[in-house]
DNA sequence: CGAGTATTTGATGCAGTTCAACGCTCGTGG
DNA sequence: CCACGAGCGTTGAACTGCATCAAATACTCG
Protein backbone atom coordinates (compact mmCIF):
# COMPACT_ATOMS: atom_id res chain seq x y z
CA UNK A 1 0.00 0.00 0.00
CA UNK A 2 1.37 2.93 -0.85
CA UNK A 3 2.18 5.95 1.26
CA UNK A 4 -0.43 8.91 0.75
CA UNK A 5 1.56 12.71 -0.53
CA UNK A 6 0.25 14.19 2.72
CA UNK A 7 1.36 11.34 4.91
CA UNK A 8 4.62 11.52 3.23
CA UNK A 9 7.81 11.66 5.70
CA UNK A 10 10.06 13.56 3.11
CA UNK A 11 7.67 16.27 2.64
CA UNK A 12 8.09 17.24 6.58
CA UNK A 13 11.32 18.24 5.84
CA UNK A 14 11.84 22.13 5.71
CA UNK A 15 14.21 22.16 3.00
CA UNK A 16 11.04 21.90 1.07
CA UNK A 17 8.29 23.77 -0.14
CA UNK A 18 5.10 23.36 1.57
CA UNK A 19 1.76 22.08 -0.26
CA UNK A 20 -1.54 22.74 0.67
CA UNK A 21 -4.38 19.95 1.38
CA UNK A 22 -5.90 20.36 -1.84
CA UNK A 23 -2.84 20.44 -3.85
CA UNK A 24 -1.49 17.46 -1.99
CA UNK A 25 -4.78 15.70 -2.72
CA UNK A 26 -4.53 16.41 -6.39
CA UNK A 27 -0.31 14.72 -6.33
CA UNK A 28 -1.84 11.39 -4.96
CA UNK A 29 -4.44 11.63 -8.17
CA UNK A 30 -1.61 11.76 -9.83
CA UNK A 31 0.50 9.58 -8.20
CA UNK A 32 0.79 5.96 -9.99
CA UNK A 33 2.08 4.04 -6.87
CA UNK A 34 5.17 3.30 -5.06
CA UNK A 35 8.10 1.43 -6.23
CA UNK A 36 11.14 -0.59 -4.36
CA UNK A 37 13.80 -1.85 -6.36
CA UNK A 38 16.90 -3.35 -5.85
CA UNK A 39 20.76 -2.31 -6.15
CA UNK A 40 22.13 -1.61 -9.27
CA UNK A 41 18.88 -1.28 -10.74
CA UNK A 42 18.12 0.86 -13.92
CA UNK A 43 15.78 3.02 -13.43
CA UNK A 44 15.96 5.00 -16.77
CA UNK A 45 17.10 4.47 -19.84
CA UNK A 46 19.82 6.78 -22.27
CA UNK A 47 17.68 6.86 -25.47
CA UNK A 48 14.34 5.46 -23.98
CA UNK A 49 10.99 6.90 -23.54
CA UNK A 50 9.72 6.21 -20.09
CA UNK A 51 6.03 5.98 -19.49
CA UNK A 52 6.99 6.79 -16.27
CA UNK A 53 8.41 9.82 -13.87
CA UNK A 54 9.61 9.07 -10.79
CA UNK A 55 10.71 10.91 -7.41
CA UNK A 56 12.85 9.30 -5.60
CA UNK A 57 11.86 9.57 -1.67
CA UNK A 58 14.25 6.67 -0.20
CA UNK A 59 17.69 5.71 -1.17
CA UNK A 60 21.13 6.61 -3.56
CA UNK A 61 21.94 6.24 -7.13
CA UNK A 62 23.39 8.07 -9.91
CA UNK A 63 22.45 9.52 -13.27
CA UNK A 64 25.43 8.56 -15.82
CA UNK A 65 25.97 8.99 -19.87
CA UNK A 66 27.93 5.87 -21.05
CA UNK A 67 30.52 6.74 -23.99
CA UNK A 68 31.27 4.80 -27.37
CA UNK A 69 34.57 3.96 -25.93
CA UNK A 70 33.11 2.43 -22.88
CA UNK A 71 34.02 5.51 -20.60
CA UNK A 72 31.19 7.23 -18.08
CA UNK A 73 30.57 10.07 -16.94
CA UNK A 74 28.82 10.51 -14.13
CA UNK A 75 26.28 13.74 -14.03
CA UNK A 76 24.40 13.98 -10.88
CA UNK A 77 23.75 11.49 -7.50
CA UNK A 78 19.94 11.24 -7.09
CA UNK A 79 19.37 11.51 -3.01
CA UNK A 80 15.62 11.39 -1.53
CA UNK A 81 13.67 14.59 -2.95
CA UNK A 82 14.93 14.17 -6.62
CA UNK A 83 12.24 14.11 -9.68
CA UNK A 84 13.62 11.78 -12.44
CA UNK A 85 12.62 11.67 -16.07
CA UNK A 86 11.77 15.06 -16.84
CA UNK A 87 13.97 14.92 -20.06
CA UNK A 88 11.80 11.99 -21.04
CA UNK A 89 8.86 13.84 -20.52
CA UNK A 90 9.81 17.23 -22.29
CA UNK A 91 12.13 15.82 -24.77
CA UNK A 92 10.42 12.30 -25.62
CA UNK A 93 13.58 10.95 -24.45
CA UNK A 94 15.86 10.33 -22.20
CA UNK A 95 19.49 11.85 -22.28
CA UNK A 96 21.77 9.83 -19.40
CA UNK A 97 20.62 6.71 -17.67
CA UNK A 98 19.26 6.44 -13.61
CA UNK A 99 20.59 3.54 -11.62
CA UNK A 100 20.00 2.82 -7.90
CA UNK A 101 23.18 2.55 -6.22
CA UNK A 102 21.10 0.98 -2.95
CA UNK A 103 18.07 -0.49 -2.53
CA UNK A 104 15.58 2.48 -3.78
CA UNK A 105 11.70 3.46 -3.06
CA UNK A 106 10.45 5.52 -5.70
CA UNK A 107 7.14 7.43 -6.14
CA UNK A 108 5.59 6.78 -9.48
CA UNK A 109 3.68 9.37 -11.68
CA UNK A 110 2.60 8.96 -15.16
CA UNK A 111 4.00 10.91 -17.86
CA UNK A 112 0.86 11.33 -19.85
CA UNK A 113 -0.34 13.06 -16.46
CA UNK A 114 2.51 16.14 -17.08
CA UNK A 115 0.82 17.78 -19.39
CA UNK A 116 -2.16 18.38 -17.22
CA UNK A 117 -0.02 20.17 -15.10
CA UNK A 118 0.51 22.52 -17.46
CA UNK A 119 -3.49 22.83 -18.28
CA UNK A 120 -4.66 22.69 -15.32
CA UNK A 121 -1.98 23.16 -12.29
CA UNK A 122 0.13 26.28 -13.24
CA UNK A 123 1.72 25.67 -9.47
CA UNK A 124 2.60 22.56 -9.99
CA UNK A 125 3.92 23.18 -13.68
CA UNK A 126 6.14 26.06 -12.51
CA UNK A 127 7.66 23.65 -10.01
CA UNK A 128 8.65 21.33 -12.12
CA UNK A 129 10.32 24.51 -14.33
CA UNK A 130 12.07 25.48 -10.64
CA UNK A 131 13.46 22.11 -10.59
CA UNK A 132 14.55 22.09 -14.18
CA UNK A 133 16.45 25.47 -13.82
CA UNK A 134 18.29 24.27 -10.21
CA UNK A 135 19.05 20.94 -12.00
CA UNK A 136 20.77 23.33 -14.68
CA UNK A 137 22.73 25.34 -12.70
CA UNK A 138 23.96 22.22 -10.57
CA UNK A 139 25.54 21.07 -13.76
CA UNK A 140 26.91 24.53 -14.74
CA UNK A 141 28.49 24.37 -11.63
CA UNK A 142 29.65 21.30 -12.45
CA UNK A 143 31.13 21.65 -15.82
CA UNK A 144 33.04 24.74 -14.15
CA UNK A 145 34.14 22.25 -11.33
CA UNK A 146 36.01 20.05 -13.79
CA UNK A 147 37.04 22.96 -16.06
CA UNK A 148 38.79 25.04 -13.51
CA UNK A 149 39.43 23.13 -10.88
CA UNK A 150 42.57 20.66 -10.46
CA UNK A 151 41.72 17.48 -8.66
CA UNK A 152 42.51 18.40 -4.95
CA UNK A 153 39.90 21.45 -5.54
CA UNK A 154 37.73 19.01 -7.53
CA UNK A 155 37.27 16.34 -4.71
CA UNK A 156 36.64 19.47 -1.72
CA UNK A 157 34.63 20.42 -4.15
CA UNK A 158 32.71 17.14 -4.38
CA UNK A 159 32.43 16.37 -0.95
CA UNK A 160 31.28 20.11 0.49
CA UNK A 161 27.88 19.81 -2.02
CA UNK A 162 27.38 16.04 -0.96
CA UNK A 163 27.46 17.33 2.98
CA UNK A 164 25.53 20.20 2.18
CA UNK A 165 22.98 17.97 0.49
CA UNK A 166 23.21 15.53 3.31
CA UNK A 167 22.64 18.24 5.57
CA UNK A 168 19.19 19.54 4.23
CA UNK A 169 17.74 16.34 4.15
CA UNK A 170 18.83 15.36 7.67
CA UNK A 171 21.07 12.92 6.71
CA UNK A 172 23.51 13.55 9.08
CA UNK A 173 23.93 11.38 12.27
CA UNK A 174 26.63 12.76 14.73
CA UNK A 175 29.03 14.31 11.62
CA UNK A 176 28.59 11.42 9.77
CA UNK A 177 26.66 10.54 7.04
CA UNK A 178 25.89 7.54 4.46
CA UNK A 179 27.57 8.27 1.36
CA UNK A 180 27.11 4.38 -0.34
CA UNK A 181 28.97 5.09 -3.88
CA UNK A 182 32.41 3.68 -4.83
CA UNK A 183 35.45 5.69 -5.37
CA UNK A 184 35.13 4.57 -8.99
CA UNK A 185 32.03 6.87 -9.01
CA UNK A 186 33.47 9.68 -7.70
CA UNK A 187 35.99 9.71 -10.21
CA UNK A 188 33.61 9.23 -12.97
CA UNK A 189 31.67 12.20 -11.82
CA UNK A 190 35.27 14.36 -11.72
CA UNK A 191 36.69 13.25 -14.56
CA UNK A 192 39.16 11.77 -12.81
CA UNK A 193 40.99 8.30 -12.58
CA UNK A 194 40.59 6.33 -9.88
CA UNK A 195 43.55 5.84 -8.62
CA UNK A 196 44.27 9.49 -8.40
CA UNK A 197 40.75 10.02 -6.33
CA UNK A 198 42.40 7.37 -4.04
CA UNK A 199 45.27 9.12 -3.43
CA UNK A 200 43.52 12.23 -2.90
CA UNK A 201 40.97 11.40 -0.59
CA UNK A 202 43.58 9.55 1.31
CA UNK A 203 45.68 12.25 1.47
CA UNK A 204 42.24 14.22 3.17
CA UNK A 205 41.96 12.06 5.94
CA UNK A 206 45.80 12.21 6.58
CA UNK A 207 45.18 15.73 7.33
CA UNK A 208 42.02 15.44 8.99
CA UNK A 209 39.81 17.16 6.60
CA UNK A 210 37.28 14.93 5.65
CA UNK A 211 36.76 10.79 5.63
CA UNK A 212 34.99 8.68 3.35
CA UNK A 213 35.51 5.12 4.07
CA UNK A 214 32.44 1.82 4.96
CA UNK A 215 30.22 3.98 2.63
CA UNK A 216 30.01 6.82 5.28
CA UNK A 217 30.97 10.22 5.00
CA UNK A 218 32.14 12.94 7.45
CA UNK A 219 33.49 15.98 7.33
CA UNK A 220 35.97 16.81 9.89
CA UNK A 221 36.83 20.41 8.46
CA UNK A 222 34.47 22.04 6.85
CA UNK A 223 35.52 25.57 6.29
CA UNK A 224 38.92 24.17 4.97
CA UNK A 225 37.47 21.98 2.61
CA UNK A 226 35.20 24.65 1.38
CA UNK A 227 38.34 27.40 1.08
CA UNK A 228 40.06 24.40 -0.74
CA UNK A 229 37.16 24.54 -3.47
CA UNK A 230 36.90 28.04 -3.97
CA UNK A 231 33.17 27.71 -2.80
CA UNK A 232 30.80 29.90 -0.62
CA UNK A 233 28.98 27.92 1.93
CA UNK A 234 25.34 29.11 0.99
CA UNK A 235 22.10 26.59 2.66
CA UNK A 236 20.45 24.45 0.16
CA UNK A 237 17.55 26.42 -1.75
CA UNK A 238 13.90 25.23 -0.69
CA UNK A 239 12.77 23.38 -3.54
CA UNK A 240 9.22 21.75 -4.84
CA UNK A 241 8.85 18.19 -3.70
CA UNK A 242 6.97 16.33 -6.46
CA UNK B 1 10.69 50.73 -34.14
CA UNK B 2 10.35 46.80 -32.77
CA UNK B 3 9.84 44.50 -35.05
CA UNK B 4 6.57 42.55 -34.52
CA UNK B 5 6.58 38.52 -33.53
CA UNK B 6 4.88 37.90 -36.69
CA UNK B 7 7.53 39.17 -38.82
CA UNK B 8 10.51 38.05 -36.79
CA UNK B 9 12.59 36.97 -39.99
CA UNK B 10 13.91 34.16 -37.08
CA UNK B 11 10.71 32.94 -36.87
CA UNK B 12 10.62 31.95 -40.45
CA UNK B 13 13.48 29.09 -39.97
CA UNK B 14 12.34 25.86 -39.90
CA UNK B 15 14.54 25.14 -36.60
CA UNK B 16 11.39 27.00 -34.73
CA UNK B 17 8.26 25.99 -34.02
CA UNK B 18 5.51 27.84 -35.42
CA UNK B 19 3.12 29.63 -33.27
CA UNK B 20 -0.39 30.16 -34.76
CA UNK B 21 -1.75 34.19 -35.10
CA UNK B 22 -3.26 34.25 -31.01
CA UNK B 23 -0.40 33.19 -29.99
CA UNK B 24 2.05 35.43 -31.95
CA UNK B 25 -0.28 38.39 -30.46
CA UNK B 26 0.17 37.54 -26.97
CA UNK B 27 3.99 37.70 -27.53
CA UNK B 28 3.76 40.74 -28.84
CA UNK B 29 2.52 42.16 -25.50
CA UNK B 30 4.50 39.86 -23.82
CA UNK B 31 7.39 41.82 -25.51
CA UNK B 32 8.35 45.23 -24.05
CA UNK B 33 11.06 46.38 -26.65
CA UNK B 34 13.73 45.76 -28.60
CA UNK B 35 18.10 46.46 -27.70
CA UNK B 36 20.92 46.43 -29.97
CA UNK B 37 23.80 46.34 -27.73
CA UNK B 38 27.73 47.20 -28.48
CA UNK B 39 30.35 43.99 -28.50
CA UNK B 40 31.56 43.18 -25.03
CA UNK B 41 28.18 44.32 -23.07
CA UNK B 42 27.30 42.55 -20.04
CA UNK B 43 23.55 41.22 -20.31
CA UNK B 44 23.04 39.41 -17.61
CA UNK B 45 25.37 39.33 -14.61
CA UNK B 46 25.82 36.42 -12.13
CA UNK B 47 24.05 36.89 -8.56
CA UNK B 48 22.42 39.94 -10.28
CA UNK B 49 18.18 39.91 -10.42
CA UNK B 50 16.81 41.12 -13.67
CA UNK B 51 14.02 42.20 -14.08
CA UNK B 52 14.24 41.23 -18.08
CA UNK B 53 14.36 38.25 -20.10
CA UNK B 54 15.57 38.63 -23.43
CA UNK B 55 15.74 36.12 -27.03
CA UNK B 56 18.68 36.51 -28.73
CA UNK B 57 17.91 37.48 -32.13
CA UNK B 58 21.02 38.52 -34.16
CA UNK B 59 24.30 38.22 -33.35
CA UNK B 60 26.52 35.83 -30.56
CA UNK B 61 27.53 35.99 -26.78
CA UNK B 62 29.02 33.88 -24.39
CA UNK B 63 27.43 32.48 -20.90
CA UNK B 64 29.84 32.26 -18.68
CA UNK B 65 30.86 31.57 -14.43
CA UNK B 66 34.10 33.75 -12.65
CA UNK B 67 35.76 31.85 -9.94
CA UNK B 68 37.54 33.42 -6.89
CA UNK B 69 40.67 32.55 -8.29
CA UNK B 70 39.85 34.28 -11.78
CA UNK B 71 39.90 31.65 -13.72
CA UNK B 72 36.72 31.35 -15.87
CA UNK B 73 34.15 28.67 -17.66
CA UNK B 74 32.55 29.28 -20.65
CA UNK B 75 29.15 27.36 -20.03
CA UNK B 76 27.82 27.79 -23.61
CA UNK B 77 27.60 30.16 -26.45
CA UNK B 78 24.84 32.07 -27.40
CA UNK B 79 23.15 31.55 -30.89
CA UNK B 80 20.06 33.70 -32.56
CA UNK B 81 16.82 32.12 -30.44
CA UNK B 82 18.40 31.41 -27.35
CA UNK B 83 15.86 32.54 -24.29
CA UNK B 84 18.38 33.77 -21.56
CA UNK B 85 17.36 35.19 -17.72
CA UNK B 86 15.39 32.09 -17.03
CA UNK B 87 17.48 31.60 -14.18
CA UNK B 88 16.34 34.98 -13.07
CA UNK B 89 13.05 34.39 -13.70
CA UNK B 90 12.90 31.37 -11.92
CA UNK B 91 15.44 30.82 -9.09
CA UNK B 92 15.77 34.85 -8.32
CA UNK B 93 18.92 35.36 -9.69
CA UNK B 94 21.41 34.46 -12.41
CA UNK B 95 23.79 32.16 -11.80
CA UNK B 96 26.03 33.03 -14.64
CA UNK B 97 26.41 35.95 -16.20
CA UNK B 98 26.05 36.53 -20.44
CA UNK B 99 28.12 39.33 -22.37
CA UNK B 100 28.03 39.87 -26.17
CA UNK B 101 30.87 38.93 -28.33
CA UNK B 102 29.75 40.88 -31.40
CA UNK B 103 26.98 43.47 -31.38
CA UNK B 104 23.54 42.17 -30.48
CA UNK B 105 20.12 42.45 -30.75
CA UNK B 106 18.02 41.17 -28.12
CA UNK B 107 14.18 40.84 -28.19
CA UNK B 108 13.08 42.08 -24.46
CA UNK B 109 10.48 40.98 -22.28
CA UNK B 110 8.96 41.43 -18.99
CA UNK B 111 10.00 39.08 -16.30
CA UNK B 112 6.59 39.47 -14.16
CA UNK B 113 5.24 38.54 -17.09
CA UNK B 114 6.66 34.86 -16.81
CA UNK B 115 4.13 33.82 -14.38
CA UNK B 116 1.12 35.07 -16.23
CA UNK B 117 2.72 32.16 -18.58
CA UNK B 118 1.89 29.66 -16.58
CA UNK B 119 -1.59 30.85 -15.42
CA UNK B 120 -3.00 31.57 -18.70
CA UNK B 121 -0.64 29.92 -21.62
CA UNK B 122 0.60 26.66 -20.78
CA UNK B 123 1.96 26.25 -24.12
CA UNK B 124 4.43 28.78 -23.33
CA UNK B 125 4.88 27.64 -19.79
CA UNK B 126 5.63 24.40 -22.06
CA UNK B 127 7.95 25.96 -24.20
CA UNK B 128 9.77 27.79 -21.52
CA UNK B 129 10.29 24.02 -19.59
CA UNK B 130 11.42 22.68 -22.95
CA UNK B 131 13.91 24.88 -23.38
CA UNK B 132 15.08 24.52 -19.80
CA UNK B 133 15.23 20.67 -19.89
CA UNK B 134 16.91 21.25 -23.98
CA UNK B 135 19.40 23.48 -22.00
CA UNK B 136 19.89 20.85 -18.91
CA UNK B 137 20.36 18.26 -21.71
CA UNK B 138 23.09 20.22 -23.35
CA UNK B 139 25.15 20.78 -20.35
CA UNK B 140 25.10 17.33 -19.30
CA UNK B 141 26.89 16.89 -22.83
CA UNK B 142 29.39 19.29 -22.27
CA UNK B 143 30.20 17.92 -18.95
CA UNK B 144 30.76 14.46 -20.61
CA UNK B 145 33.00 16.13 -22.70
CA UNK B 146 35.06 17.70 -20.26
CA UNK B 147 35.38 14.70 -17.78
CA UNK B 148 35.85 12.09 -20.67
CA UNK B 149 37.48 13.45 -23.98
CA UNK B 150 40.75 14.53 -24.53
CA UNK B 151 41.58 18.16 -25.93
CA UNK B 152 41.40 16.81 -29.39
CA UNK B 153 38.41 14.85 -28.67
CA UNK B 154 36.57 18.45 -27.38
CA UNK B 155 37.72 20.88 -29.99
CA UNK B 156 36.38 18.20 -32.23
CA UNK B 157 32.85 18.43 -30.35
CA UNK B 158 32.73 21.61 -29.89
CA UNK B 159 33.47 22.46 -33.83
CA UNK B 160 30.69 19.65 -34.72
CA UNK B 161 28.35 21.11 -32.54
CA UNK B 162 28.75 24.59 -33.62
CA UNK B 163 28.52 23.87 -37.00
CA UNK B 164 25.46 22.09 -36.42
CA UNK B 165 24.51 25.02 -34.92
CA UNK B 166 24.85 26.96 -37.62
CA UNK B 167 23.47 24.97 -40.66
CA UNK B 168 19.79 24.87 -38.11
CA UNK B 169 20.03 28.84 -38.22
CA UNK B 170 21.11 28.98 -41.61
CA UNK B 171 23.65 30.73 -41.21
CA UNK B 172 26.40 28.55 -43.37
CA UNK B 173 27.78 30.42 -46.48
CA UNK B 174 29.45 28.45 -49.04
CA UNK B 175 30.75 26.13 -46.16
CA UNK B 176 31.72 28.11 -44.17
CA UNK B 177 29.95 30.27 -40.96
CA UNK B 178 30.90 33.23 -38.85
CA UNK B 179 32.31 32.28 -35.35
CA UNK B 180 33.47 35.65 -34.15
CA UNK B 181 35.02 34.29 -30.87
CA UNK B 182 38.68 33.93 -29.38
CA UNK B 183 40.21 31.40 -29.11
CA UNK B 184 41.01 31.93 -25.46
CA UNK B 185 36.62 31.45 -25.32
CA UNK B 186 36.97 27.73 -26.55
CA UNK B 187 39.80 27.07 -24.41
CA UNK B 188 37.92 28.35 -20.87
CA UNK B 189 34.66 26.18 -22.71
CA UNK B 190 36.33 23.23 -22.68
CA UNK B 191 38.82 23.48 -20.23
CA UNK B 192 42.22 23.90 -21.70
CA UNK B 193 44.70 26.19 -21.90
CA UNK B 194 44.58 28.88 -24.66
CA UNK B 195 48.48 27.30 -25.69
CA UNK B 196 47.14 24.17 -26.63
CA UNK B 197 43.55 24.79 -27.88
CA UNK B 198 46.15 26.42 -30.63
CA UNK B 199 47.96 24.15 -31.36
CA UNK B 200 45.41 21.57 -31.68
CA UNK B 201 43.15 23.90 -33.65
CA UNK B 202 47.08 23.84 -36.00
CA UNK B 203 46.54 20.01 -36.86
CA UNK B 204 43.48 20.24 -37.40
CA UNK B 205 43.88 22.96 -40.11
CA UNK B 206 47.03 21.03 -40.74
CA UNK B 207 45.21 17.50 -41.45
CA UNK B 208 42.77 19.68 -43.99
CA UNK B 209 39.76 18.61 -41.22
CA UNK B 210 38.81 21.89 -40.37
CA UNK B 211 39.67 25.65 -40.29
CA UNK B 212 38.77 28.76 -38.28
CA UNK B 213 40.57 31.74 -38.71
CA UNK B 214 39.73 35.71 -39.30
CA UNK B 215 36.40 34.92 -37.23
CA UNK B 216 35.09 32.52 -39.83
CA UNK B 217 34.42 28.45 -39.25
CA UNK B 218 34.70 25.65 -41.97
CA UNK B 219 33.99 22.15 -41.65
CA UNK B 220 36.12 20.42 -44.21
CA UNK B 221 35.48 16.81 -43.45
CA UNK B 222 32.20 16.92 -41.13
CA UNK B 223 33.15 12.69 -40.86
CA UNK B 224 36.40 12.88 -39.44
CA UNK B 225 35.81 15.55 -37.22
CA UNK B 226 32.53 13.73 -35.59
CA UNK B 227 34.30 10.30 -35.72
CA UNK B 228 36.65 12.52 -33.76
CA UNK B 229 34.63 13.29 -31.15
CA UNK B 230 32.84 9.83 -30.70
CA UNK B 231 29.23 11.90 -31.41
CA UNK B 232 26.98 11.00 -33.93
CA UNK B 233 25.81 13.39 -35.81
CA UNK B 234 21.77 14.06 -35.17
CA UNK B 235 19.45 17.01 -36.76
CA UNK B 236 19.10 19.68 -34.35
CA UNK B 237 15.81 19.44 -32.69
CA UNK B 238 12.95 22.01 -33.60
CA UNK B 239 12.85 24.15 -30.61
CA UNK B 240 10.52 27.11 -29.43
CA UNK B 241 11.50 30.41 -30.22
CA UNK B 242 10.23 32.59 -27.00
C1' DC C 1 37.87 -21.45 1.10
C1' DG C 2 37.78 -19.31 -3.43
C1' DA C 3 35.80 -15.89 -6.63
C1' DG C 4 34.59 -11.42 -7.42
C1' DT C 5 34.70 -6.65 -6.21
C1' DA C 6 36.69 -2.53 -4.04
C1' DT C 7 40.58 -0.09 -1.99
C1' DT C 8 45.34 0.92 -1.68
C1' DT C 9 50.13 1.76 -3.05
C1' DG C 10 54.29 2.23 -5.99
C1' DA C 11 56.49 3.16 -10.48
C1' DT C 12 56.55 5.14 -15.10
C1' DG C 13 55.18 8.14 -18.86
C1' DC C 14 52.88 11.61 -21.29
C1' DA C 15 49.19 15.03 -22.41
C1' DG C 16 48.55 19.31 -21.42
C1' DT C 17 50.08 23.49 -18.49
C1' DT C 18 53.03 27.17 -17.89
C1' DC C 19 56.47 30.43 -19.27
C1' DA C 20 58.36 33.24 -22.68
C1' DA C 21 58.89 35.52 -26.91
C1' DC C 22 57.50 37.18 -31.45
C1' DG C 23 54.40 38.69 -35.28
C1' DC C 24 50.34 40.67 -37.07
C1' DT C 25 46.51 44.01 -37.20
C1' DC C 26 44.27 47.84 -35.94
C1' DG C 27 43.12 52.08 -33.59
C1' DT C 28 44.89 56.32 -31.44
C1' DG C 29 47.42 60.27 -30.87
C1' DG C 30 51.43 63.17 -31.54
C1' DC D 1 52.01 59.88 -41.60
C1' DC D 2 54.39 57.37 -38.63
C1' DA D 3 54.99 55.67 -33.73
C1' DC D 4 53.14 53.24 -30.27
C1' DG D 5 50.53 50.06 -27.58
C1' DA D 6 46.78 46.74 -26.95
C1' DG D 7 44.76 42.51 -28.25
C1' DC D 8 45.01 38.19 -30.47
C1' DG D 9 47.31 34.35 -32.74
C1' DT D 10 51.40 31.52 -33.07
C1' DT D 11 55.40 28.83 -31.72
C1' DG D 12 59.22 26.72 -28.89
C1' DA D 13 60.90 24.89 -24.51
C1' DA D 14 60.56 23.12 -19.88
C1' DC D 15 57.85 21.29 -16.30
C1' DT D 16 54.14 18.60 -13.83
C1' DG D 17 49.66 16.83 -12.48
C1' DC D 18 47.43 13.24 -13.51
C1' DA D 19 46.73 8.89 -16.27
C1' DT D 20 48.19 4.50 -16.88
C1' DC D 21 50.25 0.16 -15.61
C1' DA D 22 50.94 -3.28 -12.25
C1' DA D 23 50.25 -5.72 -8.12
C1' DA D 24 49.13 -6.38 -3.40
C1' DT D 25 45.68 -6.10 0.21
C1' DA D 26 41.09 -6.08 2.15
C1' DC D 27 36.20 -7.32 2.09
C1' DT D 28 31.88 -9.90 0.89
C1' DC D 29 29.36 -13.62 -0.06
C1' DG D 30 28.03 -18.20 -1.74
Amino acid sequence: MATKCRDCPLRRRELFTSMSDIELRYMEKFKVGELTIEPKTQILMEGSNSPQLFTALRGMGLRFKLLPNGRRQVLNMVFPGDFLGLQAGMLGEMKHSVESTTRMTLCVFDRNELWNFFRNHPDRAYDITWLAAIEEHFLGAALTTLGQRDARQRIAWALVRVHQKGEALGLMDNGQMPFPFRQQDLADALGLSLVHTNKTLARLRERQIANWSDNTLSIKDLPALAEMAMLDIEPEPIRPLM
